[in-house]
DNA sequence: CTGAAAGCGCTAACAA
DNA sequence: TTGTTAGCGCTTTCAG
């Protein structure tokens, strides 16, 4: 906090100072910072003045204390390395900032001692004014009742069980069954997965999207293999696909698994996409450059977070208000190359008759 | 902040209330919930009794006008959507809640508005207690001088003017020298540079150690081409470079534009690492599955914000104390597959024989 | 349109 | 070891 004049030094100005300064009442320059009406331009302008020469600043900590609120909302973020979860919280922070809001960041680990519990209790006494718990995974409790409004970006509605909750997210399920769908659609007899870690309900969406795809058109979904997001373990899990006869197109729960899972792929002999199609999701920016560049699924993380803000800054400034939902957003299959149609495969699976590029 | 009694409903439980119910003053509440000694066991047992019976929550609005400190830290960020500064951040602030602080966050878009300085002020007017600014740009103006101790993480020591400033960051000229060095001694005559935008000091290091190492060779550095970071601006300069005479080897200041640039020169008939070997930067977790693996060099993101963050709090818990700057940490070199000795190139640049696998 | 008085809930001295 | 007394710098009534 500001120099309160230690060693006898300088205080920092105050409201009063200000007031004095400009030949006004203390409430009178409370009255022009807030901008409220009923000040006359006069007056107005000379405590600007008065505030700039003096190098005046408001003390936020005096100003909650007495009017109850803080201008602040709480994040909790989990796996903000993640590119979906980063970008989220890039779109959140822009909001909370156009709606005159600073934002107080918790990270939860995965597997954090307190959890997001612990997070949110942390910001409560923090106090903000409202409480944003990004892209959240199963802990078994519900730590979402609390006395400020909470906003659950990336979750299905419903899963936070408060009923001040409100949620905002993109339709997964929908965006799952559109990847699974093209590679359908393709002419691929069935589709792989590989899945999220199904403790984070993303995982959980992607995974229902893509059953319900393959069980509309009659197709048992194959056994899935699951990950933990990150290239490596799409490495991992590409080894273990390999194996599969049927094999013929893999949708990834992220785009990070699917260039993991191309680079196994790639290894034991299967050419990606002329013997294994791969979908990836969320279109992280290294997509379209990867070799060969991923057909993926775009996730609107900006106008998510913007929806999703707005809705808890109205529930914050008018709590009586009732509580929506915000609207899904549309969906967004993005191909590129490598994705393409299936082709029978000889029985023994003969290597390819020239070795990949660049290979290791 | 917490519910105020709105309807006359029920006011969150102060101090007092504890102390009342614990059948002590007030002050010895205070006292216990601070940790400060001088309080019987037995008192201690029934004052945080009586706290966890109310739900008694500490009001740091309350606390921080009284006390004149937040313990909150303020952060400024600029890209955070790139993987460098976003993994900074959540050095920063795992760093920081175990030293006991929250963290605010201002992410200062590149050509925001006010720019770092106006993020700096609305910092100061939340009254944080100390301020990060990571990987900071060169606007000019020098923004750091401020009544709180300043932490810069990423830019090389002397850059913020300010005498209060503290500095933390990798040597990234010896980075990038070790990087451009791995590749002479590979045997290639020259190594050309993919440079990041200038305005950041970050990419101005790594291309000044570029130069370094090629002069200390007595190599005159060919012309650097610059990109913004992003795998798309290495791609449009892969095409750039790839009519270069003399390129068998890159440089690229991220590994972003370094798969770009490979992904444009692989389109042009060069391989990687046949014909050109390529070199990236921070070893984003993607470098090692895109195919060729990238051969890269990694930051300690994770080192430099816990040091940088040390000395920021020791600053501001002990405002006498010397300002010193947090260690070099040591450079590390990944070697992968884009890199590789050069081969004579053929005059007329035949394309080779075969196409480069899962091509556009 | 403007001002005076009364706190907000906590910590900081100082006393006991 | 504990309690008392003042504020911290603002916003909020309620009067002018």
């Amino acid at each position: 906090m500001r120099a309160r004049g230690r060693d006898g030094g300088p205080t920092a100005p105050r409201s009063v100072d200000v007031a004095e300064r400009a030949g006004v009442s203390q409430k009178t320059v409370s009255r022009v910072l807030n901008g409220e009406r009923y000040v006359s331009e006069d007056v107005r302008r000379r405590v600007l003045e008065a505030a700039e020469q003096l190098g005046y600043r408001l003390n936020s900590a005096a100003r909650a204390l007495a009017s109850g609120r803080t201008r602040t909302i709480g994040v909790v973020a989990l796996g903000t390395a993640l590119f979906g979860p980063a970008s989220l919280l890039l779109g959140v922070e822009r909001a909370a900032r156009d709606a005159g809001y600073a934002l107080t960041i918790v990270n939860t680990l995965e597997g954090d001692p307190g959890g997001v519990g612990g997070a949110v209790r942390s910001l409560l006494e923090r106090g903000v004014d409202g409480i944003v718990v990004s892209e959240p995974i199963d802990e078994g409790a519900d730590p979402f009742s609390c006395d400020v409004p909470v906003l659950v970006l990336g979750a299905p509605a419903g899963t936070g069980a408060g009923e001040r909750t409100l949620c905002a997210g993109v339709d997964a399920e929908a965006l799952a069954r559109a990847a699974t769908e093209h590679l359908l659609d393709l002419g691929h007899l069935t589709v792989h997965h590989l899945a999220g870690p199904q403790r984070w309900f993303a995982a959980r969406d992607r995974m229902a999207g893509w059953r319900q795809a393959l069980e509309a058109r009659g197709c048992e979904p194959p056994a899935p293999v699951e990950g933990d997001w990150s290239a490596a373990s799409g490495y991992a899990a590409g080894r273990e696909l390999a194996a599969r006869d049927d094999l013929t197109a893999v949708f990834a729960a992220n785009d990070d698994m699917a260039i993991g899972l191309t680079r196994a792929l790639t290894e034991a002999g299967l050419r990606v996409p002329e013997d294994v199609s791969v979908v990836g999701f969320d279109d992280v920016p290294l997509a379209a450059y990867v070799l060969p560049p991923l057909t993926t699924v775009r996730q609107p993380f900006d106008a998510v977070a913007r929806d999703g803000l707005r809705l808890l800054v109205r529930a914050i400034e008018n709590p009586d208000a009732e509580s929506s939902t915000a609207r899904k957003q549309p969906v967004e299959l993005v191909v590129r190359s490598s994705t393409a149609p299936p082709r029978p495969r000889d029985p023994g699976r003969l290597p390819p008759a020239a070795p990949p590029t660049g290979g290791l």
